[in-house]
DNA sequence: GATGAATGAGTGTTCATTCAT
DNA sequence: TATGAATGAACACTCATTCAT
């Protein structure tokens, strides 16, 4: 096999099953199962269980940081009409996030081991919450500036634009099989509301 | 130790220990530890530990479908103004519902367990979207009839209202310690989205 | 409930499960469940699980000792030809002892038991091979010496005879449920053979 | 240790303590303690205590299946006098069989297991009853066609011929150890019987 | 007579992990 | 790189039995 192959198939598979069933729920012997290597042999990969999840995790965080950062980058440019009032990152956030294997499958597992742990938590709320409440803040905030959106609270403008977003993700994203239907679902419930949210105000 | 205590306090304990790291990395002897008694005494109120889940969930299947009985009743009475655009019954929902020690614990386990089991997966939908929401759209469709609410999409209105509520659960209340500061943070901010829905419709 | 009722309800269900799974894998519970009655009060009629199979053993002895006491009394007086060359006995011997729902019960039990226990094996011994055997053998010395039968080793002869009646029991009657066709089948192929026994020796 | 020496001790061991106390009075722990290894040691090398019983069984049935073959191939050649009236087989059948340490413990284990499960109950059937039997009626009916036996009824015969030496092997061979004593005085007491089954018919 | 409540010892089994090869 | 062999600790659960009421 070819070199780093062994090592990849391990955290691929083990993401697979973690999302799935969560974490304490997976053991060796499932993972092993699948790759397929003996049990002793993931230890030659790696020290123990938990680092194939700090692994994974720090994957994630790098992943995700790099499209936060991409997606400040595109609204720190003069923003244009139409689609621009967030609606390119916002298909970003979706795409490349939510619905992006790697990532649903990391947000996934995190969502179920909140519970447990708390710096977990925080990393939830991070990813979750606190990034993407602050990046929408700051969008509205830029359109209140430029007078595209009338002056209003952007935090709470934030939440009412986000929430939405949010419960589609937990509704038809965070359990059960990732399937194209779900996701088309997901896109037109979360597009509805997002549609409404700029037709009220006059910007569609 | 008074009849039936027993058996109330392993269940108190077990959902208590459940909502904190889940239903599977509760072993029988920390529910046993903490009640306190010995494991095989256990077994003599409960045939195995999955009877232990069950009994809660028809506890809160009761309970939650009891309150969401008396909310209904609540605005089947014509609606008065102020405070009755589902003020009421909106505090019912999170006092007695996302708050109550019992049902705050149930909904955080049936939200940890959904990864693995299919009809989990449901009965969280149910109680946490599906019954909160259809009973949101009935409220709004109704205060539209009445003239007091724009005409307007209620089934969108309803997420549009109760999304950011949702999301404040999941935020503050659905992990960790379920402390007073934290209720107290959801109630403002979920308050504070609810108050800029009706004040943005001209109802306050 | 009558006085000795239960009592007596517990040894009949007791016996008629050692019976069919062996007396180490029926349990307390198992035994209460079919009375029934509470495990606790099993202990006021019986100091344990053991005292049950005592008391069952005691009865078992004395209906079988009485029986070979009448069945050795029957060939004491002069033998009649016919049917007397120890056909009565024997009928009795297979409807009394052999298919006898207590007898047949309690054979089957010892007969599981004698793995474990070396003084159930003696017991086995004796209520299987040494009291049938040494009756039989009784049989045919007096048959021999009163001319009836022609001059031979009557302990052989005594094998020849009750070994088919043994292997009939064995493969008929000693495990599975003990229904009439089973008994009839029995009957038939034992019979067969006592038949050909004799017919061969020209006394039938 | 050498390689597969372990998975042979923890089948000899195993088979050794089901022969004595049968399947479900040995625990894992027994086994173990006897090998020596750890309790979880035996889950690397069996899934779970019925595949221990599984592969005693599947081994017993080929060589049981083995050593019946044989015996009909030996008999298909033409039957010389004297020894050969059964005679050599007849040996094997008890050395290789009945008395042979392996299937003699296997047969007692089967022997107890009967009353719990129906299948077991065929499989003893078979290999104690049907087959041996099955066996012995061809011989007779073979040498009767010969002219070396009388003409008779070859089924009555078997059973007259086989009960003696299965009744030994019940009283002699199927509880207790397995000594050298008991030994001789089965092959002494069924020697016995099939000598005077052949005297009587004037073929010794 | 009968039971509710409790228990210590034991059951088969799974787990993540180690280590020599 | 990979594995065969082993293990200690934990797991859910069952058992016969006790004892106050």
């Amino acid at each position: 096999m070819a070199i780093g192959r062994t090592r990849e198939k391990i955290l691929d598979i083990s993401l697979e099953l973690f999302a799935q069933r969560g974490y304490s729920a997976v053991s060796i012997r499932d993972i092993c199962g699948r790759v397929p290597i003996k049990e002793s042999t993931l230890y030659y990969y790696f020290q123990n269980k938990r680092e194939i999840f700090l692994v994974l995790q720090q994957r994630f965080e790098e992943k995700a940081a790099a499209l936060m950062r991409r997606m400040e980058e595109e609204i720190a440019a003069p923003l244009q009409g139409g689609a621009g009032f967030g609606g390119g990152v916002t298909q970003a956030f979706f795409e490349e996030y939510l619905m992006d294997p790697f990532c649903n499958a990391f947000l996934r597992l995190l969502r179920m081991e909140q519970g447990g742990d708390e710096t977990l938590r925080e990393t939830y709320d991070q990813w979750m919450f606190e990034r993407p409440l602050t990046f929408q803040k700051k969008v509205f905030w830029a359109l209140m500036e430029q007078g595209i959106l009338q002056q209003a609270d952007g935090d709470v403008l934030a939440v009412q634009y986000y929430a939405p977003i949010f419960m589609g993700f937990e509704r038809y994203l965070s359990s059960g099989e990732l399937t194209e239907e779900k996701k088309e679902r997901f896109r037109r419930e979360a597009g509805r509301q997002i549609t409404w949210f700029f037709q009220e105000r006059g910007l569609i």
